[in-house]
DNA sequence: CTGTTAGCGCCTTCAC
DNA sequence: GTGAAGGCGCTAACAG
């Protein structure tokens, strides 16, 4: 067995010649210990490399210093951003993150929350998955603060981008700059939120631009890999005319503009595409592409000064729900 | 102050009769307890919605069931799939991951390991910034066990990739198949081993193809939006005629591509680009680009295999060091 | 200002 | 097979 070698405050106090707690009061600065005992102890406590155990402190405190972050997938760029915005804001309070993947699956999204609930986070960041109003309520009822980001579930405290206004904007966009007529929606499943709002965007935006609603020119697909290529076959088969792309995400836009590529078509001349999460404000690796995205204020960092305002009032959950305005950016 | 509403073992102790101590044993499915108790106890503790505390059991145990992964910064895409694929190798050893980005930067990187430490997480897999010689050390003599991943410092224990070879193929690639011979490298800094490595693969294969070394056409550059574009004007600034270009990163490629594209350059027609990593194996609407990666193993999950092995038994560190091969993926 | 006491929830050791 | 006792390291409450 390996010794645990750590140096513990009881070490620090046999070292001193205080007891246990005067040590421990005076590293956390307390205001009723004399000024250079705070300084000999800290003193002595960095000398020998002391580093607080945070399990031990949250057995007594209650709290472990750390929030949930669930979504899909951390390999998805835009979750990938989300959750270092969210990390950069919460450290500013002391806290880190426990990033957890759903894979947008139900159970996973199950296992997810309660791993968190064992490892005892005080909080909860999550992009739910679809058919997730069980996970949910079962985490409501857990009374822990928690928050949705990007997709917004009946009653449950939410912070999302205006999607409405978003597919309106992009189809909008393709109608009126592109003077395109026939757009196909790449659009993700209907049971997640931003698909179904972008979706009366799309619809809006058609008819206040004077063109049909098409129901074979909407598709609704998975967030996986590969899915994509069977839309551009379905056009193909059914010979289907179409003139611009509105993409679900950034992601269905790249990849869409890759396959338009292979059948030899040019992006933006033949075919102009717009997606929507604005990757390339973040990632300057990213190939230039007309994307809507949040105006002003990042929607993750929205969240998480939610969620600690919550964690810190002690309130069981946040009640607030956040829709924030968007823009498009053209290339 | 909110009442904490867990269910513990001593609910679920009074409501069954036994003590605290059989149900944890039950619970546990230990060996010394009847069938039928077992079970009881089990079907109450899931009536109960009963979640184990794994901070109390690690105070205990001393086992947090938790690694740290440190690395620059989880929007990478290539950082997000180390993470990822490490993430799904331990989760089925029961292990989950703590994330702390590093931003390259030393003392974050200090910090994040102290964080760790405070965490209790039981091993350590790192990305290690430049200079962190330091911080090695200091992690060594913890005791943990910990294991560099894609970068090797000193006699550390690590997995990286052959990349000496890498940069070899991907020179001799641009030399041989594409007959070009002023090739630029747009290389990251030199203080991390891949990138030293890279360029010893580099001129031993321009030697090889009977090219000439040339300095003006190897530029180190951190990885960092924007300094890619300084490249490009040092090139027009200083007229360096180039007809290729090797990219540290696949990310450095696409920012590369990007550029080209701005000053009306064709890719591969006019100026071909090879990166590295091969994202789009993993990530599916990645352009269509040539890039060397691993051949077979993931570097991650062989990384994560050998943390377990030395987690498990218990050995302070382990001490392998794995070169994986590689081999390039043409378009 | 500092010391004493108590206990967070769990698991390990030993007894019966 | 099961129960009783102890303690992981820390911090909160109360003395003095």
């Amino acid at each position: 067995m390996i010794k645990n070698n750590r140096v513990t405050l009881r070490d620090i106090a046999e070292k001193t010649g205080y007891t246990v707690n005067t040590v421990s009061r005076a590293l956390h600065h307390k205001p009723d210990i004399s000024q250079k005992t705070v300084a000999y102890i800290n003193a002595v406590a960095d000398e020998m490399g002391y580093i607080n155990d945070n399990i031990a402190s949250s057995m007594r405190t209650g709290r472990t210093g750390t929030i949930a972050v669930i979504l899909a997938d951390i390999t998805n760029p835009l979750f990938a951003i989300l959750v270092r915005e969210t990390e950069q804001l919460v450290s500013a309070y002391g806290y880190s993150v426990l990033i957890l993947n759903t894979n947008e699956d139900r159970e996973l999204e199950r296992r997810a929350i309660k791993s968190a609930l064992g490892k005892k986070v005080d909080g909860f960041i999550l992009c739910p998955c679809p058919e997730c109003h069980d996970n949910l309520e079962f985490l409501k009822k857990t009374g822990k603060p928690y928050i949705l980001l990007g997709r917004r579930v009946g009653e449950h405290p939410s912070v999302i981008l205006d999607d409405v206004k978003s597919g309106y904007l992009a189809t909008s966009y393709l109608a009126e700059h592109y003077r395109r007529s026939r757009i196909v929606f790449i659009n993700g499943l209907l049971s997640i939120s931003c698909a179904a709002d972008r979706l009366t965007g799309y619809r809006s935006a058609l008819s206040d631009c004077g063109l049909p609603y098409r129901e074979e020119m909407v598709f609704t697909i998975p967030t996986k890999a590969g899915t994509i290529g069977r839309v551009f076959d379905e056009l193909a088969g059914r010979g289907i005319e179409y003139d611009a792309i509105f993409a679900f995400s950034d992601l269905f836009a790249y990849a869409a503009i890759n396959l338009l590529s292979e059948r030899g078509k040019k992006v933006p001349e033949d075919i102009p595409v717009v997606g929507i999460d604005h990757l390339r404000k973040r990632l300057f690796y990213m190939p230039p592409l007309d994307s809507v995205g949040a105006a002003d204020t990042r929607m993750s960092e929205a969240a998480a000064e939610l969620l600690m305002k919550a964690i810190r009032d002690g309130s069981p959950a946040c009640t607030d729900r956040l829709c924030l305005d968007v823009k498009l950016f053209p290339v």
